[in-house]
Parts: structure tokens; C-alpha cells; sequence
DNA sequence: ATCGGTGCAAAGGGTTTGCAGGGTA
DNA sequence: TACCCTGCAAACCCTTTGCACCGAT
């Protein structure tokens, strides 16, 4: 039977309050802050059983798995070149339908677009 | 300068022969049936030189990162779960266009579709 | 008191780097 | 001959695992 620790409460609410998909590296942190003594390898432990039991999915972002929770992360992602954050996006109706063509059984996709967030392209702007 | 040698060679011919983006492991089982000694850095420092010249894109597949000629491999993938090959996918137009909402600055992307490709599907069928 | 969870450290897998020797130009 | 490239091994991440202790039930 699964025991309720303060370790696992922190961790799962580093998921309800961001708005994207966090690598174990920014969970670590995170927690950290509310939980100094925590330790990494309880972060890989209960990530992924968080993602067993269904409440994350695993997105791959630029070679690097982050994790967002499930009912909020089945569609596209942004990457933000500059401030490394991940942002959802709304699932386009137009990528889920026609993927591949006739004979290929589809029964997941992954969808990451890259570039520069609103944020970081303002910042850019008031430089010039 | 650059110059030409048997393993560069031997390299970039495994991506000139694939239909689909290989990975380091894939490259290097491949062109070490050419060329027997051929290390695994050396492998890895071509393929990423390759990337650096232009003639290879990284495509992220299921958190592993495989590469492709990059006048073919700007464009949706299939991943096969089974066989675990990658194909490539036409270009979608309804992907690339309106991925991002308005402040979202879009330099590339990287669609990734998984599931059973037809081969695989067709050799379940003859099971049953 | 039990036994699942935690932190630490070691082990594992994949990738990069330092170095001496070899081969291209 | 010069010096870029290669293979080997060590170094480096990131992730998982073994183990003894801690703490929720």
C-alpha cells in the first residue's frame, strides 16, 4: 500500500503549479525549496511513478524528458530557445488527423515547436 | 582544412543508402560492416561534425536522438514501436502553419508520430 | 512493529574529451 | 613533414539500483 510522505506532496505540487512540462532536473530545484534535504533520486523514483499511475506523461523537449500532468499535456509544446521554459500549447484538430499515411497505425505523436517565447522577444526588442 | 578519410566516408555513406534518420548506435553497427575498427567516438564526432556542416538535422525520437539528411529530413517522422525504424513523413502544411499562438517566434519543429508501421501491422494480421 | 519510502553512494548507459599514434595532403 | 583524424580509455553527464535507516500506518 502507497504511503503519503511530504516529499511526494511537494513534489506533485511543483506539477499543479506551473503552467509547463518540468524536467526532474527543475523539479529537483523546486522542491528543494520547500524541501531542502529532498534528494534526486526520490525525484526519479516519484516522477515516475507518478507517470505509472497515470497522473504525468513524459514529453520529450530538445533531447530532454520533462513531465506535465496528463489531463493538461496530450497536445503540442513550445520550447523557449532563450529561457529554457516549456509552454502548452492548444492542440491543433489539423496534426492529429492525416499524420501518416494508409497502412501506418498511429497511437501516440509528440509535437515540439521551437523558437523565441513572447517574453524573450520583448526583452529582445527594448535592447534595441 | 578537412580532410577525407575511409571512416568519413564510410560514415556518410550509411545516411545516403537509409530511407529513415539513424541513430549513433544504428550508424555505427552499420558502418562497422564496412569498416570492422571503427570506434564509436569517431562516430560520434562525424556525426556531429555533419551536423555542424549541415548535412545532418537531429531528429529526437522517443528521447533517443537519431539524424538525417537534412534535404530530406525537414518533416514529420513515423517511429515504429515494434521494429523500432523511423520513416519519414510528408510535410504537412496544416503543421507548419499556425503552430503557435500570436508572440510566439517559430524558428523550427519536431513532430514525432509513433505507433505500428505497415510491415509490422501486416505480420500481426498473419498471426492470427 | 511493520514495511514502504528516503537519502546516500555506487553502478549503468550514453556521450564527450585527452592523448599518443597513424594517415592525408 | 605538418597536423588533422582516429582509437582507446578515462571522464562526464543523467538515470537507476542497493542498502541501511526513517517514518507513516
Amino acid at each position: 500500500m502507497q504511503r503519503n510522505t511530504k516529499q511526494r506532496e511537494v513534489i506533485a505540487a511543483c506539477f499543479s503549479d506551473e503552467a509547463g512540462p518540468l524536467s526532474v532536473y527543475q523539479v529537483h530545484a523546486l522542491a528543494r525549496e520547500q524541501y531542502p534535504s529532498l534528494g534526486i533520486a526520490t525525484v526519479y523514483r516519484t516522477v515516475n511513478a507518478l507517470v505509472e499511475a497515470g497522473m504525468l506523461v513524459p514529453v520529450v523537449i530538445g533531447g530532454t524528458t520533462r513531465y506535465g500532468l496528463a489531463q493538461k499535456c496530450h497536445h503540442p509544446h513550445f520550447y523557449c530557445n532563450k529561457c529554457d521554459h516549456a509552454f502548452c500549447l492548444e492542440s491543433n484538430p489539423a496534426v492529429t488527423t492525416r499524420l501518416a499515411p494508409k497502412g501506418f497505425v498511429v497511437s501516440e505523436y509528440n509535437l515540439v515547436v521551437s523558437g523565441t517565447c513572447p517574453s524573450c522577444t520583448s526583452e529582445n526588442r527594448r535592447r534595441h
